[in-house]
DNA sequence: CGGTATCCTCCTCGATACTG
DNA sequence: CAGTATCGAGGAGGATACCG
């Protein structure tokens, strides 16, 4: 945890790394977030990232515990926030394709702390839960 | 994180950044992502690391809009998961101190990214609202 | 295939009142 | 000061049925 001394880059006070000064743009960046950091549309994202470009069926089959309903939910808004593309192929039987925007994938990155954060840390709160617990 | 010559292990792809392997790991973190990343979690984890330990009222101050049971539970379910220490005083009337944990501190940086992101990224999100909406 | 529409059920969250 | 207890409204999300 200590700072190197040769540590030149960006002198800025470790205590400072992520301050938000505007309160507006706090508050909007709380409901973005609220927005965007919900279970499925983190998964989803997932998915894309790893799988590229999908059919409506296909991502489905990537995630078997979701509804239809919140799928459909859930791409329609990520559609919407611009975080994937919708190509509605002009065929019988109907074929849509989704797929990440740049703008989505940055976000998946952004994610990718969290999630690397909470696969290295899962014991840790498992034990302190275990331990709050046997109070 | 530099990979020494004698570093064997598969170079990874820059586009496996962020694969989870274990479908059982990532069913975990999905989880703990869950209850990790609600709104209110989020933004106490700000609160402390931007002002260290703070008595139960100091934190309601700095977060207006909370209502004093989503503080009460939010604080508990932290402390539980280890993110927060809380020191009872035994003084009359009463004294609470909470403060961030390692554990804790270290989430608060791993939100730092989709903080960052949420900022630089506002209204871009906001062009493709509009852009979608107006269909 | 890729959706909508409808109903129904938890479960979160806020408001209010009370307490050591 | 720092909570707990209780109630009630609202929305998220699942199950089911139907449609272009």
């Amino acid at each position: 945890m200590e700072t190197t001394s040769s540590d030149v880059i960006a002198p800025t006070d470790k205590d400072r790394e992520c301050e938000t000064l505007d309160p507006r743009v706090e508050a909007l960046v709380t409901e973005l977030i609220g927005r965007v950091a919900d279970k499925w549309t983190m998964i989803l994202l997932e998915v894309f990232e790893e799988h590229g470009q999908l059919r409506f069926t296909q991502v489905a089959r990537h995630v078997p515990d979701i509804s239809q309903k919140m799928l459909t939910q859930t791409l329609r808004r990520m559609e919407r926030d611009g975080m994937i593309t919708r190509h509605v192929h002009a065929v019988v039987p109907p074929r849509v394709d989704y797929a990440l925007t740049p703008l989505g994938s940055s976000l998946s990155e952004a994610f990718c702390g969290v999630w690397m954060w909470a696969a290295a840390n899962l014991e840790r709160v498992e034990h302190a839960r275990e331990a709050f617990d046997a109070r």
